[in-house]
DNA sequence: GTTCTAGAAC
DNA sequence: GTTCTAGAAC
C-alpha cells in the first residue's frame, strides 16, 4: 500500500501558538493566513462558540475536522502548560496520520507588552479592565511551562520580540503545501550555562574593567526578558535602584568538608523554594576562586532547573568586597560561622569579622553567644561598621552548617542522612533570616526576633553532642572519604581508566598504537573515535591526570601538547581540506593521564552513542586548548565545567537546535550546514581551512 | 571509557 | 514490537 497516494502528498501541519493573552497569537495567525498558499484553519477558543469563548473539546473537534478536509491548523489558545498541550499533540494520530506534523510557536514577549496589549483590547470589549488583565496575565504566566520536543512536537520556534515574530510569520507564510520545515527546537534563548552566569562572566572579563559604580543592570543577565520577572509588577518597587540582595558563601563545603555535589543540590533546591517568597530580592552564591567546583555545580544545576538567573546566580569574588571590587551590590551577606560566633579560624568567617571590625563582634554578642548547626542568626550592622559604609551591607547573617571534618567540633562522621538534613535546615534558616530583613526594610523600622537565634537549653545540648563527637572521633580514627563516587582519587583508578597511563609510561611497548612519541607526549588514535578524525595527545608526565592537576608549572607541557595537536590538524587537513577541528580537554576526564582531544567536527562515528558522548565534545564541558592555555598562564589554573552539563539537552554543534534523542540529533547534523556559533569562530577555537563553510 | 541488560517510554 | 535510558560490571 502506498500511503502517499491517500492524501495528495500535501504535508499538513498543526501549529500550536503558545503565549499569554496579548502576546499576539491571533495576529500571528491572521498574518500568515492572509498571504499563505496553503489552506489554513484557525481554531480560536475565544470565538469558537458562535463568536463566544468555547472549550478545549470544541477546539479539538474542529481541529480534527479541519485536518480531515486537508487543511493545516493553527491552535489559537494559550497552551501554556504541558497538560493543556498534550491532547492537541495527539491530533497527528487522530486526525491526519503520520504525514501530519505538530509544531509549536512560542511567543515569549515581555509580560508588560502582553499586559498593555490585553488591557487595550479588553478596554474595547469592556471585558477585562486594566488591573484585572494584568492579574490574569500574571497568573497564567506563573503556570507556564516552555514546550519541549519530548512532548511530541517535531518543531519548536521561540520568538522573543517583534522581529522574531515577523520572521516566524514569514517562515509559515512562504511554506508551500508540499514543503516541510526542518525539525528541532529553534531560537531558545539562554540554552547553555554560559549566558546564565553574569557574575562569573563579568568577572572573567576582568572585574577591574567594570566601573565600581556600575548598577545592578551591568551584572544582571539580559535573558530575563522572558516573563519570570512579572511578579514584581507591583510598580511600587520597580523604581528602586537595586533589588535587595543576599550574598552567601557555600556553607560547610570548605573547612567542614561537606560533599559538594550533595551541597550543590541542597543550595539549588532551597534557593528555588525561597525565590517565590522573596519578591524581587536576589540570592547570590559567592566563592573566592575561579575554578570553584561548587559554583560550577550550582550554576549547572540551576540552569537545568530553569531557575531565573537574574534572581539566583553565582559570583566569583571576595564576599567582603563585592561592591568595591566586584561591582555587585548586596545589602545582606551570610557568614559561614563557627559555633562560638567568634572571629578567627580561617576562610569566610575570618575575613568577614576582619573586614567588619569590632562592631560585628559586639552586634553579634548582643544577639547570641553560640549557634547550633542548622541555625542562623541575623545581625544588623551599625552604620559605623566599615562593611556597612564602604560596601553597603546592612546585615550579616551567621549560619552554622553540618561538619564532616573530624578535626572540627561536632563531626558527623560521614552521616550524610543527618548532614543533608542539617545543611538544608541551615540554608532554610539563612533564607528565612534574609526574608525577615527584606520585610523589615519594606515595613517596620526594625525588630527581628526571628526564631533563628539559639536558646540556652539547645546550647547545652549542643555542647553535649559536640563533646561526644570529639570522643568518638578519637576512637574511630581517620575518615575514609567516599567522595568522587569511588571512581578515582582515594583508592586509585579503575583498571579501564588506566589505558592511557599505561601507554604513556611505556610507549615502546605499544608501538602498534602509538602514532608519535617524544619525551613529553605520545599521540594515539582514540580507540573509539567519535568523529572521522579523533586522536589524543597524551602527556607522559606522571601525576598530571586531568585539567584540575594543571598549574603554572605545566605551561610548557600544555603548550607542547597544543603544538603537536595543531601539527596533526594540519596533516589531516592536507589530506582533506574540508575537515574542521577543535582541540580541547574534557573538564573531568574519565581516563587517567592528561590528554588533549584533536577531533573533527563532523562527529560522524558509530562510537558516538549517547548524550554524555555528545555533550562532552559540544558543551562547555569541552575546554578549548587555547582557553586552557590562556587561563593557566593568567590565573594559574584552568576553569572546569561541572559534569552536570553532560546531562543537558542535545543541541546541534552548529545551529544549536535541540533534539530529543541521539539518533534524531545525528540525522540532523548530517545535513546541518549552519555556521558555527560565534564564540567558536574567535581566537582559533575552531580550525578550518580558508574557504571551508563554517 | 565500553558492554550488557532490564525496564521504561514510545 | 522497537527505541532509549540508566545502572552494573568490567
Amino acid at each position: 500500500m502506498e500511503m502517499e497516494t491517500e492524501v495528495s502528498g500535501e504535508k499538513q501541519i498543526v501549529v500550536l501558538l503558545i503565549g499569554p493573552p496579548g502576546s499576539g497569537k491571533s495576529t500571528f495567525c491572521d498574518s500568515v493566513m492572509k498571504s499563505s498558499h496553503r489552506p489554513w484553519s484557525r481554531i480560536c477558543q475565544d470565538i469558537i462558540n458562535n463568536g463566544k469563548a468555547g472549550n478545549k473539546a470544541q477546539c479539538l473537534k474542529m481541529a480534527t475536522e479541519s485536518l480531515k478536509q486537508g487543511k493545516s491548523v493553527f491552535i489559537d489558545r494559550c497552551n501554556l502548560d504541558r497538560e493543556q498541550r498534550s491532547e492537541f499533540i495527539k491530533l497527528q494520530l487522530l486526525g491526519g496520520g503520520p504525514h501530519v506534523q505538530v509544531h509549536a510557536v512560542v511567543l515569549e514577549l515581555s509580560a508588560q507588552v502582553c499586559i498593555s496589549r490585553s488591557v487595550k483590547r479588553s478596554g474595547h470589549e469592556g471585558n477585562l479592565q486594566g488591573g484585572r488583565a494584568a492579574a490574569v496575565v500574571n497568573k497564567m504566566l506563573r503556570s507556564k511551562e516552555l514546550p519541549k520536543l519530548t512532548e511530541g512536537f517535531s518543531r519548536i520556534l521561540f520568538c522573543y520580540n517583534d522581529a522574531d515574530v515577523e520572521n516566524a510569520v514569514k517562515t509559515y507564510t512562504t511554506l508551500a503545501p508540499m514543503d516541510t520545515l526542518p525539525s528541532g527546537s529553534f531560537g531558545l534563548k539562554n540554552p547553555d550555562t554560559r549566558s546564565t552566569q553574569p557574575g562569573i562572566m563579568n568577572f572573567f572579563k576582568k572585574v577591574t574593567a567594570v566601573p565600581a559604580s556600575s548598577s545592578i543592570e551591568a551584572t544582571t543577565p539580559k535573558a530575563h526578558e522572558n516573563t519570570e520577572d512579572v511578579l514584581p509588577v507591583s510598580p511600587s518597587k520597580l523604581g528602586s535602584v537595586v533589588p535587595t540582595t543576599l550574598a552567601f558563601p557555600s556553607i560547610s563545603t570548605a573547612d567542614f568538608q561537606f560533599d559538594i555535589d550533595k551541597a550543590s543540590d541542597i543550595i539549588v533546591e532551597t534557593a528555588e523554594e525561597f525565590l517565590p517568597k522573596l519578591g524581587s530580592a536576589r540570592l547570590v552564591l559567592v566563592d573566592l576562586s575561579h575554578g570553584s567546583k561548587i559554583l560550577s555545580l550550582v550554576k549547572a544545576k540551576a540552569s537545568l532547573k530553569n531557575i531565573d538567573s537574574a534572581r539566583f546566580f553565582t559570583f566569583v569574588g571576595d564576599i567582603t568586597k563585592l561592591h568595591s571590587q566586584g561591582g555587585l551590590r548586596c545589602n545582606v551577606i551570610a557568614n559561614a560561622a563557627n559555633w562560638r560566633l567568634k572571629p578567627g579560624g580561617g576562610g569566610v568567617n575570618a575575613s568577614i569579622f576582619k573586614a567588619a571590625g569590632p562592631d560585628l563582634e559586639a552586634a553579634t554578642r548582643a544577639r547570641a553567644n553560640t549557634l547550633v548547626p542548622g541555625k542562623a542568626v541575623v545581625v544588623p550592622l551599625p552604620s559605623t561598621c566599615p562593611l556597612h559604609n564602604a560596601q553597603g551591607i546592612t546585615h550579616v547573617i551567621h549560619v552554622l552548617g553540618p561538619n564532616m571534618n573530624p578535626n572540627r567540633p561536632d563531626c558527623l562522621n560521614n552521616d550524610y542522612t543527618k548532614g543533608c538534613k542539617i545543611l538544608r535546615e541551615a540554608y532554610t534558616s539563612l533564607f528565612e533570616g534574609f526574608l525577615s530583613t527584606v520585610e523589615d526594610q519594606s515595613k517596620l523600622p526594625k525588630r527581628n526576633n526571628q526564631a533563628t537565634a539559639s536558646d540556652s537549653e539547645r546550647n547545652k545540648k549542643y555542647k553535649g553532642t559536640q563533646d561526644m563527637a570529639i570522643a568518638s572521633n578519637m576512637k574511630s580514627g581517620t575518615v575514609d572519604d567516599a567522595r568522587d563516587g569511588g571512581k578515582k582519587r582515594s583508592k586509585g583508578w579503575s583498571s579501564w581508566a588506566l589505558a592511557l597511563h599505561v601507554i604513556a609510561m611505556h610507549p615502546e611497548k605499544h608501538e602498534n598504537v602509538v602514532l608519535e612519541s617524544s619525551d613529553d607526549i605520545v599521540v594515539i588514535n582514540d580507540q573509539y573515535p567519535k568523529a572521522r578524525k579523533h586522536v589524543l595527545v597524551v602527556a607522559r608526565q606522571e601525576n598530571v591526570d586531568g585539567l584540575e592537576d594543571v598549574g603554572r608549572e605545566n605551561i610548557k607541557l600544555v603548550e607542547e601538547m597544543h603544538n603537536v595537536g595543531m601539527k596533526w590538524v594540519k596533516r589531516f587537513q592536507d589530506e582533506d581540506a574540508s575537515l574542521i577541528f577543535r582541540l580541547g580537554y574534557h573538564s573531568v576526564p574519565s581516563m587517567r593521564q592528561l590528554h588533549l582531544h584533536v577531533i573533527s567536527q563532523d562527529f560522524e562515528s558509530d562510537h558516538l552513542k549517547n548524550k554524555k558522548h555528545w555533550n562532552s565534545f559540544t558543551t562547555s564541558f569541552f575546554r578549548d586548548s587555547v582557553d586552557v592555555l590562556e587561563e593557566v598562564k593568567s590565573q594559574g589554573r584552568a576553569n572546569v565545567e561541572s559534569e552536570a552539563v553532560l546531562k543537558g539537552e542535545l543541541r546541534c554543534n552548529r545551529c544549536r537546535s535541540a533534539h530529543p534523542t541521539i539518533s534524531k540529533l545525528k540525522s540532523h547534523i548530517r545535513s546541518c550546514s549552519s555556521h558555527f556559533p560565534h564564540h567558536l569562530l574567535q581566537t582559533s577555537r575552531l580550525l578550518a581551512r580558508p574557504g571551508t563553510s563554517n
